[in-house]
DNA sequence: CGATGCCTGCCC
DNA sequence: GGGCAGGCATCG
């Protein structure tokens, strides 16, 4: 499901409906969702009260006091869901569920069941594997041109695979990273460190705006991503190239292609996306 | 490094 | 039935 700007716009929900609630009850349906000791994790939870949710990179950070952060990835189908009582119906593939002393439920519902939780010291957050490696957050001054340009040159492998790797910025996937391209006229395989220098800009400054754009919208709903107040998001209307396939190119008529690009689909204008294959490494 | 595994649902 | 899906960790 998501990527940065959907999972900032779970956080956002998150942070309305439950802060300040206080876990009296944690139950595990769905045993691999959590890493690590069960009990472990339902002990040092349990009377807890949750302080706010931060995220980092498509990661969740669930904050609570004395130095204690529950870090959850919802990978690509996990989403949250508050229900006003336990007793409301299950959603199916329903994996984990945190009642509070107020009567409400949290539930974590992942139908791939690829999402994990992990319970970790907020003040070793940055050695936590996962977190350790990622890269600038796109939308903070951290992430800059020259820096950006530097990782870029370190990498003679496609742009795609160099922005899908979260060590290069944290928080883009398969959808923003195709977006982003497109936008910035450059063929997903062209090698990162032959891009220009205004390529480089471009693209740097295109993905914070289709992030920045796609937030304001609520992000990218295709089927099972709703926020955790249920909200659908509305930024697939704005999308270009993905999901587009077949179609044709809103700047040129070309037909949008799909091509593999490790493994993962890859949208592209042909036209407008060009490879030059014998461009100089930098 | 690239390939594979984790899971279920959906679309062809 | 096969292939594919918004992601990552782990394997060879």
């Amino acid at each position: 499901m998501p990527e940065l700007p959907e999972v900032e716009i779970v956080r956002r929900g998150l942070n309305r409906l439950v802060i300040g609630k206080t876990i009296s009850a944690i139950d595990i349906l769905w045993d691999k969702t959590v890493n690590g000791s069960h009990d472990e994790f339902k002990k040092r939870l349990i009377g807890r009260t949750i302080a706010r949710i931060d995220r980092r990179g498509k990661y969740l950070l669930f904050r609570f006091n004395d130095n204690l952060t529950m870090v959850s990835h919802l990978r690509m189908e996990g989403h949250y869901q508050l229900v006003q009582k336990i007793d409301e119906p299950f959603m199916k593939h329903t994996c984990v569920t945190f009642t509070f002393t107020d009567g409400t439920q949290l539930r974590y519902i992942d139908s791939r069941k690829f999402g994990r939780m992990d319970l970790i010291a907020t003040d070793e957050q940055d050695s936590f594997k996962g977190l350790a490696k990622l890269g600038p957050e796109p939308l903070t001054d951290n992430f800059d041109v020259p820096d950006f340009a530097r990782t870029l040159r370190r990498h003679h492998k496609p742009i795609k695979t160099t922005l899908l790797d979260q060590t290069t910025v944290a928080g883009i996937g398969n959808i923003y990273a195709d977006e982003t391209l497109w936008m910035s006229y450059i063929h997903p395989l062209q090698p990162a460190d032959t891009l220009t220098d205004d390529e480089i800009k471009l693209l740097h400054d295109n993905i914070i705006k289709e992030l920045k754009l796609s937030i304001a919208k609520g992000g990218t709903t295709f089927h099972s991503f709703i926020g955790a107040d249920g909200k659908q998001g509305e930024f697939q209307h704005d999308l270009h190239v993905y999901n587009h396939v077949g179609e044709p190119c809103e700047r040129c008529g070309t037909t949008i292609v799909k091509i593999k690009v490790n493994q993962r689909g890859t949208s592209f204008c042909p036209h407008c996306q060009v490879l030059y294959k014998d461009r100089i490494v930098r």
